[in-house]
DNA sequence: CTGTTAGCGCGTTCAG
DNA sequence: CTGAACGCGCTAACAG
């Protein structure tokens, strides 16, 4: 393996210069950053970020913490996009990223948790799924130890950011469009889970909605579950002319049922899944671009790993009407 | 950060002590291996991975290189499975992981990939998805730099195993189910792709099959695609008994065309999707678990690792019938 | 059986 | 602007 100090040797000046001219650090002549670069070029040097990580401790090592969907089996797809882009970012910014699930940490407490990522050089970490129960993971947060960025969860501090689309607005728009799309009164809303942040704000958005165009709004909890919404679909769907759902899948399970019970009414959803276009008919959801959000999400950790200060970042969706023979292509 | 040395400090031993307690190493007594494991529990020392990556060679460091499906974006579901089922294993089993995909290989050559890995201290890759077409990627594994598995590929040498389940005795078993339940003569069977491994196996097998039982066989290559398979269904169906499918997304291609032709023709696919509930039919397929087998491929890496020997390693498969009502309970 | 010492590859003072 | 020297936390010979 070639080292820094081949790099060195081969250009003829000294190891912690090579170092400067490796991380853009000023006090460097033109001549040896040339001499330097050139000497990198052709020994092919990539530097060892274990030993920049060693040494250092702002070498860029973050983690991915996920709480993978396993109640629901059918969306390892929104998973899959936010590891993805996150991953791919980390790498383009030149980060390193490990992904670590929640169940590993499970019955750890929050000096261990701390521990193990120490232990592994992490300084910064990102959070996807979680809600409010977390306790150990809102003590992580509050400790202000690492730097965090928290997706879809409203909270920020000096070393916290969090980030994700306007969940309120974005129910708004879609229910809007499709409610205007019906003439539509009698509202069914099958609402995520009662103590999900994103599923709260969805629930806020379509009683403001029902409350603008005065529409009757009947809801109940479908807890993100396919099965949930089916049931509560054959149950209240009858009664109502339009069937807004706080997720795709929970739409899907409707449009199913209403399928079975053989009678139309309209439905919309929410996420964007590709498994929208399977659920037999056509349907208006929100498009969340997941891959974009972790990737933001990554970018928004780096700027905190730089001195940045906490925030909340808002992200855009968009409408879209899912279709079978658009996903297949 | 609590180090080796305050452990050794605390119990009042040598750092190389302490060390060996660590990893196991004889030549330890057993009143002051106590001693040591007291102190360790006392202080709540985690060792620092980054460290010992860098001073042993042999630390643990792992890389899973991932084809990501990005053709069809329905198919996140194997690939998240493979991710989940292998970083899993890789924390019981103490080891670092790092996800790397094909993409942010694109363009490098292979020394530039060998660098890559290390720089990072990798001594194992696993490779999941790799095709005959991969030349690069088919160098790094002749090169014989890194311990490989390889998943889904028929190739094993020094320090390469390969692991996978018999795609061939699968296919025969999912089709010959399907064949005598409808007592079918007339097979239309959609094939994968040219140049995959378990596409070509897969044919083999329902080319077998067909001799054995005597019946007609017709060969079209729907790529992996949904569409494709769509197509060719629409195009061929109607003049066989059963459509046998090299993937379960094919075989929901071809049942939707079914449906739509509004015909009815046995349908069977490959995989195991949960996706296939969706379908709009029942089909049998065959069950892969493909956590368990990135698990089993983690498993095998590290007997790599650990000096044993390349070989190949065949897992089990099943197959089940999919149903909608099953999977979303 | 235990302690001392020398690195791993890199970042970072602090003299020159 | 440059380079020698030290240390990050740990492993691995080597002495004692």
């Amino acid at each position: 393996m070639v080292s820094i100090k081949d790099v060195a040797r081969r250009s003829g000046v000294a190891i912690s210069t090579v170092s400067k001219v490796l991380n853009g650090y000023p006090g460097v002549s033109e001549k040896t950053k040339k001499k330097v670069k050139e000497a990198i070029e052709e020994l092919h040097f990539v530097p060892n970020s274990i030993a920049a990580a060693l040494s250092s401790k702002q070498a860029g090592r973050i983690a991915l913490l996920m709480n993978l969907n396993t109640q629901t089996k059918a969306i390892d797809e929104i998973d899959m996009q936010y590891m993805a882009g996150a991953i791919q970012k980390a790498q383009e910014m030149k980060l390193d990223l490990i992904t670590v699930f929640f169940s590993m940490l499970k019955g750890k407490s929050v000096a261990e948790i701390i521990r193990y990522f120490q232990a592994q050089s992490i300084e910064g970490i990102i959070v996807y799924g979680m809600s409010g129960n977390d306790r150990v993971l809102w003590e992580l947060v509050e400790r202000g130890v690492f730097k965090m960025v928290l997706v879809d969860v409203s909270y920020h501090a000096e070393n916290v950011s969090c980030i994700g689309i306007n969940h309120r607005q974005a129910q708004i728009d879609v229910a809007r469009k499709t409610i205007l799309e019906n003439r539509s009164k009698k509202i069914l809303y099958i609402a995520g889970k009662k103590n999900s942040y994103p599923g709260a704000e969805r629930l806020r958005g379509i009683e403001e909605l029902a409350e603008e165009l005065s529409c009757k709004l009947f809801v109940r909890y479908g807890d993100f579950s396919e099965l949930k919404a089916r049931n509560l679909t054959f149950q209240y769907a009858k009664s109502r002319d339009v069937i807004v759902c706080g997720s795709d899948l929970m739409a899907i399970g409707a449009m199913r049922a209403l399928i079975e019970m053989d009678i139309f009414r309209p439905v919309c959803g929410f996420d964007g899944l590709v498994l929208m276009g399977y659920a037999g008919k056509q349907m208006n959801t929100v498009q969340q671009n997941f891959a974009g959000i972790s990737a933001a999400a990554v970018e928004e950790l780096q700027y905190l790993l730089q001195g940045g200060e906490g925030r909340e970042v808002i992200l855009p969706h968009t409408i879209v009407r899912m279709k079978y023979l658009d996903i297949i292509a």
